[in-house]
DNA sequence: TAATATT
C-alpha cells in the first residue's frame, strides 16, 4: 500500500543510525534525519502506551496546525506519516472523516512538534506533489482555526469565460495582496466564470467589494461584475442543500432547515456526488429523476456498494442501476476518448512528483483512481453478498422501537445500498433487503435497525416519502412481532 | 456565478 509512496519520496536527510525505545517508536534526537521507510508502526495519534519521554513528544507553543488537503482517500495516517515525518517529529495528524459516515473526506489536519518543521514541510510539498490518483496538487498550509477564516476570501462572479487567474489577479492586486486567487474551472478547463479571491486581510477584501463591485461588465459576461464574501462553509452547506431540495423537488427550505437528520442526509449526498461526478462515472447533465438516483448510488464512493451505474449519455435517459454483480471492469464512461487501464496499480508507482508526471494533471486518466476503488468495492462486495445471502436469513433486530420498515425501494437496491441510505441517521445494526428466493430479486422493501429509537425516529421522519425515481418510500416503524399476526 | 477538503 505505501510502496509507491517511498519510490516517490526523495528523502533529503542522510540516515544516521535509528535509536528506538521500547514501543520501537523513534528518540526525538532522530526524528528530523530519519528516512521515511520507519516502520509504520506509530498509533494514530500521540497516544501510546510508553510513557517514557521519547513517546510523548511536546509541541513548541507556536506550533502551526496545518490543514492537508488533496489526499487520496485510500491513505490513512499510517500511509501518510512517512510523508511528513521527513520534516521534523509529528506531534499529531489526524485524517478528517465525515462525522456520520466515516467517510474520509480527502484531508487531514497535521501538527508538528516543531514550528520550522511545518513551515519546511509547507514549502516543499504545498502545491509542489501529487499524491498517486489525485488530478491536483496537495496542499499543505495552515489550518483555518490557525488564523483569520474566511473573511478575507470574496467571491467573484460573472467575470467573462476567457478571464485567467492572472486576469482577475491584476485586478484585485490593486486593493491589497493577494493570498490566492483561483478561476473556477469545469473538468474541461472552461471558466465558469466565477473565481475566488483570498486577500491576506478582511480589510483589503471590503476596499475590493467597495470599488469593484458593479462597478464594469466584462466582456462575454452577461451582468456586471459581482464581488463579495465568499460563503461560509454554513452558507455552503445551505446552497447546497437548497440545490438537492430543489433537484428533488421535494423538499421545501423550511422543511431542509427544520430537520438536521436530513441535512446530514443531504450533506453526505452532496458530497458523495461530487466525488462520483469528479470519477467521470456519471453523465454531468441529469434529469431530475436521474439526478434522484445518482445521490442514492453516489453513496458508493465508500467503496463498500456493489452498484454499478450506467451513466446516461443524453439528457433525457435515465441511468440504469444494475443490482447485477459485475465480475471484471465493465467499460466506464468513456472521457474523451480515453479507457482506463484495467489494472489499478500501474498508475501508482510513478504519479507522484509533478516533474514526472505519467498522466498530465487533469487528465481524464488521473480523475479515474476513484473509479478504480468503486469498482475494486464493488467486487469485494459482491463476494460479501453471496455471503450474506447464503449465510443470514434472519437480520439482527434492534430494542423495540428502533427497526424500521422500509418500502418502495428501487428495484435496484440491495442491502448496502439501504444501509448507505439509512447510515446518516444513526448507527445501523442491520439492513436487510428481502429477496425473493426463486427470482433472487428484491421484493422491494426492507427492514433497518438502529441501536436506539431518536435513529429510528429521525430516519422515519427524514425519508418517510423521500421520492426515487417514480416512488415513495414508506418508511415506518416495524410492527413488533406479536403484531404481525393480529389473528 | 459557488468551490477539493477545515476536527
Amino acid at each position: 500500500m505505501t510502496s509507491f509512496l517511498r519510490v516517490n519520496i526523495t528523502n533529503t536527510s542522510n540516515s544516521s543510525p535509528q535509536t528506538f525505545c521500547s514501543s520501537g517508536r523513534k528518540s526525538p534526537e532522530d526524528v528530523d534525519s530519519a528516512p521515511a521507510l520507519t516502520p509504520l508502526s506509530l498509533p494514530r495519534t500521540r497516544q501510546s502506551a510508553c510513557r517514557s519521554p521519547c513517546c510523548v513528544p511536546m509541541k513548541e507553543a507556536d506550533a502551526i496546525k496545518l490543514f492537508v488537503g488533496q489526499i487520496p482517500r485510500n491513505l490513512e495516517e499510517k500511509d501518510l506519516k512517512p510523508i511528513f515525518e521527513q520534516f521534523g517529529k509529528i506531534y499529531e495528524l489526524t485524517v478528517i472523516k465525515d462525522k456520520y459516515t466515516g467517510m474520509h473526506k480527502g484531508c487531514a489536519f497535521l501538527t508538528y512538534c516543531a514550528r520550522e518543521s511545518a513551515l519546511k514541510a509547507q514549502s516543499a510539498l504545498h502545491e509542489q506533489k501529487t499524491l498517486p490518483g489525485m488530478n491536483r496538487p496537495i496542499q499543505v498550509k495552515p489550518a483555518d482555526s490557525e488564523g483569520r477564516g474566511e473573511d478575507r476570501k470574496l467571491f467573484v462572479g460573472m467575470l467573462g469565460k476567457q478571464q485567467s487567474d492572472e486576469d482577475v489577479k491584476r485586478l484585485f492586486e490593486p486593493f491589497g495582496t493577494i493570498d490566492e486567487c483561483t478561476v473556477l474551472r469545469g473538468p474541461d478547463g472552461t471558466s465558469k466564470g466565477c473565481a475566488f479571491v483570498k486577500y491576506q486581510g478582511h480589510a483589503e477584501a471590503q476596499a475590493a467589494i467597495s470599488t469593484l463591485h458593479g462597478s464594469r461588465t466584462l466582456p462575454g459576461a452577461s451582468s456586471s461584475l459581482v464581488v463579495k464574501f465568499a460563503d461560509t462553509e454554513k452558507e455552503r452547506g445551505l446552497r447546497r442543500m437548497q440545490q438537492v431540495a430543489s433537484q428533488l423537488g421535494i423538499f421545501s427550505p423550511t422543511m431542509t432547515l427544520n430537520f438536521p437528520a436530513y441535512n446530514a442526509y443531504t450533506q453526505a449526498l452532496v458530497q458523495q456526488q461530487a466525488l462520483v461526478a469528479q470519477s467521470a462515472y456519471l453523465s454531468p447533465v441529469a434529469t431530475v429523476a436521474s439526478l434522484q438516483m445518482q445521490q442514492m448510488a453516489a453513496l458508493n464512493a465508500n467503496g463498500i456498494i456493489a452498484t454499478p451505474i450506467t451513466a446516461s449519455s443524453g439528457t433525457n435517459t435515465p441511468p440504469t442501476i444494475s443490482a447485477t454483480p459485475v465480475p471484471s471492469l465493465p467499460p466506464p464512461l468513456g472521457v474523451n476518448g480515453y479507457s482506463p487501464p484495467t489494472n489499478g496499480q500501474q498508475a501508482s508507482e510513478t504519479l507522484y512528483t509533478n516533474g514526472v508526471h505519467a498522466y498530465q494533471a487533469q487528465s481524464p486518466a488521473a480523475a479515474l483512481d476513484p473509479l478504480q476503488q468503486a469498482y475494486a468495492g464493488m467486487q469485494h462486495y459482491t463476494v460479501a453478498d453471496t455471503n450474506v445471502c447464503v449465510c443470514v436469513c434472519v437480520p439482527a433486530l434492534g430494542p423495540e422501537g428502533c427497526n424500521i420498515f422500509i418500502y418502495h425501494l428501487p428495484q435496484e437496491f440491495s442491502d448496502s445500498e439501504m444501509l448507505q441510505m439509512f447510515l446518516p441517521f444513526g448507527n445501523v445494526i442491520s439492513a436487510k433487503v428481502f429477496v425473493d428466493r426463486a427470482t433472487n430479486q428484491s421484493k422491494c422493501f426492507g427492514f433497518v435497525s438502529f441501536d436506539n429509537p431518536s435513529s429510528a425516529q429521525a430516519a422515519i421522519q427524514a425519508m418517510n416519502g423521500f421520492q426515487i425515481g417514480m416512488k415513495r418510500l414508506k418508511v415506518q416503524l416495524k410492527r413488533p412481532k406479536d403484531a404481525n399476526r393480529p389473528y
